[in-house]
Formats: structure tokens, sequence, C-alpha cells
RNA sequence: GCACCGCUAGCUCAACUGGCAGAGCAGCAGACUCUUAAUCUGCGGGUUCGGGGUUCAAGUCCCCGGCGGUGUACCA
């Protein structure tokens, strides 16, 4: 069963250890060996002078076969090696993916040496060695190594460099995902980047960067069903939040006038590709401002990000497409888009049945319950939203599917509310926000009431926030974005690609 | 939620109408001082997602369950 062919070193033996994979195994015997030999492979500190990418800065055009007489140590993670018989060869990459070819030769690091290298690195290992820095007879900047060492060793073996992960793989180990893949790397880094564009844009136009609460003892601030969870301090069930909205809009009764809060929300609902039970949202109001002014600021937020995120403001996403994210995007509000589509006049005051008639006749599912601003909505959708091809904003929103927007100034029955669309979403939404305090009241009734009927989504009255409003709210304009959509826009990724660690049930 | 597809070695994938479970890379042993998906020789490596059923015989067919993907419905 063993190997008994070998004459010039004894043959490794996996581990007895019954059920983890041969190369496993066979690693952890190569961690034994070396800890045995008084070699560390878990170092806590390695004797590095320089990074990959600064080797790679200054030696961009060293010749073939020559060497350049500085010597540098560095470290990096072994993702490809070609062995000979008294020369190594080994590719060794960065964290963020920078890759240089390092050598070893038997002239240089000894016959021991060279020994211990062929024997004992694996691919993955985190290796660090010392030397000069030459190009091959190939023309290959290269390390020559004279000493190197273990910065870690790794015991299971990478992924085939060669071939794409599986999306669940990729999912589940992102860790794996970043090691191999380019673009891994690279959204990780946008995301940074996208969030740093927006607390630049925001705190650069006078924003306070405020936080609200998670745990929340009424959902509110949104239409959606919350989770739910239990303090034992005191007893009580908490939600955790849907939406910052209620809070933001106490820090501007309160005389913050300005403020954003970029957080997590978390809605107990339906996962795909455009939605994760939890997900990134930026929130910002501004006091003495509309819908109009939120708009405008919301496009140089976008336009601001992809400008430092992309580069330029002709986003390329991965399947190869551009999209136009520059200029002023197009405006059209609900009923007179909706009438030219359907090639029939729809005001607010269009009958419900008539609205089911319309849904009806394009297969659209509804509800029985659905107000007619609802099923207006899904007209919307079917008719109008599913034709644009660039940013788009629509605006002017029935009422009744609106409890935290102020009435329009000028006309009956529809509030100052629009929505964002990019890439065939919803990208963000914007309101002129209410403040009458009587009206809000008047509208969250309607919610409890829904709510007590069995509407799960419905939100909640807040007393607390009724009461922060009869204090005063000056009027406000006020914005939700997905930051997840923002980086789906941008990239033209899945939301699960976005973010590094989406929920996945367990396996 | 519903429909369809998938799950096989560490990874990526094969396996015909049910008939000895395979390849490439990775691993082990050997050779090789200029390779770069190195090459050459040899060798190991499997609870075929889990459970049940049909059958002389199941990766393959049937049933139940799990996870994933795609489409579809709803929420952002």
């Amino acid at each position: 069963m063993s190997k008994a062919t070998a004459d010039t070193g004894p043959p490794i033996a996996p581990n007895s250890d019954s059920d983890v994979p041969e190369q496993v195994g066979v690693r952890k015997e190569k961690r034994s060996r070396l800890l045995e030999s008084g070699k560390d492979p878990y170092p806590v500190q390695v004797p590095i002078t320089d990074t990959i990418a600064a080797v790679l800065a200054d030696h961009p055009d060293v010749p073939a076969g020559e060497m350049t007489g500085t010597v540098v140590a560095i470290a990096g993670r072994v993702i490809f090696a070609r062995n000979t018989g008294k020369l190594c060869f080994a590719n060794i990459h960065s964290g963020a993916g920078d890759a240089i070819q390092i050598m070893l030769s038997l002239d240089r690091v000894g016959a021991d040496e060279l020994a211990a290298w062929k024997s004992d690195v694996d691919i993955g290992d985190h290796v660090w060695i010392r030397g000069e820095v030459g190009a091959s007879r190939r023309g290959q900047l290269s390390v020559f190594a004279d000493e190197w060492g273990y910065a870690a060793k790794a015991l299971r073996p990478l992924p085939v460099a060669h071939k794409e992960l599986n999306e669940e793989t990729r999912v589940r180990r992102r860790y794996l995902d970043l090691i191999m893949s380019p673009d891994a790397r690279k959204i990780a880094r946008q995301r940074v980047e996208t969030l740093a564009s927006l607390r630049a844009s925001l705190t650069g136009r006078d924003y306070l960067e405020v936080e609200t609460p998670i745990l929340q003892t009424l959902h509110g601030g949104a239409t959606a069903r919350p989770f739910v969870t239990h303090m034992n301090a005191y007893d009580i069930d908490l939600y955790l939040r849907i939406a910052p909205e209620l809070f933001l809009k106490r820090c501007v009764v309160g005389g913050l006038e300005r403020v954003f809060d970029i957080n997590r929300n978390f809605r107990n609902e339906g996962a795909d590709s455009t939605h994760s039970p939890e997900f990134g949202m930026l929130e910002f109001y501004q006091a003495y401002a509309d819908y109009n002014d939120m708009a405008r600021i919301t496009r140089e937020l976008i336009q601001e990000a992809a400008q430092r995120v992309c580069g330029t403001l002709l986003v390329t996403h991965v399947d190869g497409s551009t999209h136009d994210l520059g200029g002023k995007w197009p405006e059209v509000r609900v009923y007179p888009a909706l009438s030219a589509a359907l090639g029939q006049e729809i005001t607010p005051q269009t009958p419900s049945a008539e609205l089911v008639r319309l849904c009806e006749a394009v297969d659209i599912k509804i509800d029985p319950n659905w107000l007619p601003g609802r099923l207006v909505e899904e007209l919307l959708e079917h008719h109008v939203v599913a034709k644009f091809t660039g940013p788009t904003f629509v605006r002017d929103y029935p009422v009744d599917t609106s409890p935290l927007v102020r009435d329009h100034r000028s006309e009956a029955d529809v509030v100052e509310k629009w929505d964002l669309y990019v890439g065939g979403f919803e990208l963000a939404t914007g309101y002129s926000e209410l403040v009458d305090p009587v009206i809000q009241r008047e509208r969250l009734l309607a919610q409890a009431q829904q709510s007590a009927r069995g509407d799960v989504e419905a939100m909640a009255l807040d007393e607390d926030f009724l009461e922060a409003l009869e204090y005063g709210m000056p009027p406000t304009g006020g914005v939700g974005m997905g930051i997840d959509r923002l980086l789906m826009a941008l990239t033209g990724l899945g939301i699960r690609d976005t973010i590094l660690f989406p929920l996945v049930k367990p396996s």
C-alpha cells in the first residue's frame, strides 16, 4: 500500500487521520516534519524589505539574462511552480494580485535548501525569499533567491488556477474567490471606493454622517417585513431595522439639517439576483431642499462615484456592455407616462376596476387588497419602466402607496416622490418629506389599520416619531439609495457578487 | 413560492439504451540549471449530496429530503 519504490528519500505517507483528503494529510505531514527539523512553518515575522508591487515598479525593464545588483526580500503566496533538477521557478503573488517570478538555483541556495524547497513547498504556501533582482534568460523579471523560508504553510490545495470556480464555492468561500480571481479582488476594492466616494461627496456638501439604531422597538420607514429578535434584559421583542428614515428625520427635527447614514438594512423577504436579506443603504436628508434638489444631488453622487470607481461616466459592465451615466437624466411623470404608453388617459381618479382590467389585459397578477396606486405602479413597471434604456427618474407617484411623502404642491392626489431606475432596477428613491404631523399621523394610522388587517409589511405607528414631528421639522428632501445596487449599476454584477459575504443557506 | 437544470477525486469536468467510476490540473516517487497551464516516466487518490425503492446489477431509473443555478412571482 505504501510506495516502496523510493530510494533517495522516504515517501511521504498520507497522515493517518481518517477523514482528511489525501492532499491535506500530506501537507500536515510536511508541517510536522518542518517543525521537527526546526523550521517554523508559521513564523511571527518574516524579514521582508519590499512589496512585490514595489519590486515590479522599480524594475520595469531588465534585459534578458541580466542581473541588477539590487537585493530585496519579498513575501507572497506560491501560485504556480516549475521545478527542474537544479533550478526551480515559482510565481508568487501578493494579496493585491501583483505577481513576480522567483528562482532558486543549486549554486545560490545549495543542495539542502533546494531539495527542501522541492519536497516541501506546495502551491498555496506563503513564502519569503531574499535575493537579487534580475531577468531570466527568457527575459522574465525574477528574484534569484539566496535564502528562503515559510511565511505560512497551506494545508489545503488551491483550486485549479485556469478554471472558473463554481458559483457556490465562490460565494461560500469568498477567500478562495479573492485568492484566485482578479475580478473578485477588484469588486472588493470598488465597493470600498464607492463608499468612500459617497462619504466624500456628502461631507463635501456639509452633511454629517450619523449612526442610527439597528435594533428597533418598532419597524418603520419602509414597507417591508422585518426580522424579529428578542432582548432578554427587557424581555421585549426587537426588530432589525428595515430603514433608518424615521431616525434621520428626528435628526433634522433636532437641527442636524444635513445628515446621512450608510447602513445595513434587514428585510425578511426573498433573495435573488437583485435582493439580499441584508443590504447596504445610503439615506440622506437635507433641510430646505425638495425632491428636485435631491434628484440633482443624487445624480451628482452617482456620477462622482462612477468617476472615482470606474474613472469614467461611460461605465463598462462585466458582460462588456457600456452604459453612459453622464449628463442630465430624463424624467418622466407617472400618470402622463403611463397614459402615453397605454394610449388612454390614466389619472389618480381612474377607478380601480379600470386599473384592474388593464392589469389583467397584460397578465399582471394582482392582489384584491391593493389600492389603486399600487395597481398604477404595477402598470407603470410593465409598460414604462421595462422600456428604459439609460438612467431615468420617474416622478409624482400616487399618494396611497407613499405614506411618508408630502402631497404634490400643485397636483391633486399625487406626492412629490421620484424613483431612479438604472439598468432595469430601482437604484434610489427621493421625496419631498412629509412634515405635517397631523397628516403624517393620519397616514401612519392607515398603515396601522392595514397592519391590523394582516399586512406584515405595513409600518407600525411610531408615536415617538410623530411627537418629534410635532415639534416642527423644516421642509426637507430625503433620498434612499441601495449601495449594492449602485455597485451593480457600475459593474453589471449580481448583488451577491457585490457583497463579500452574502447570506447563504448552510450546506 | 412555483417550474426546469445541476450536485461524481483537492479543483474543473466526463461516464451511451442501467453493465468493471475516468480525464486534465493538483498530489506522491524518480529524471531534468531558463521554466512560465514546463516536460518525461511511474504511482496513489471516490460514502458518485443524504435517505429509501426497483433490479441479477444503479452515478444512471423511481420516490422523499438537502444545497446550488436559471427562469418566474413579490419586496429595494
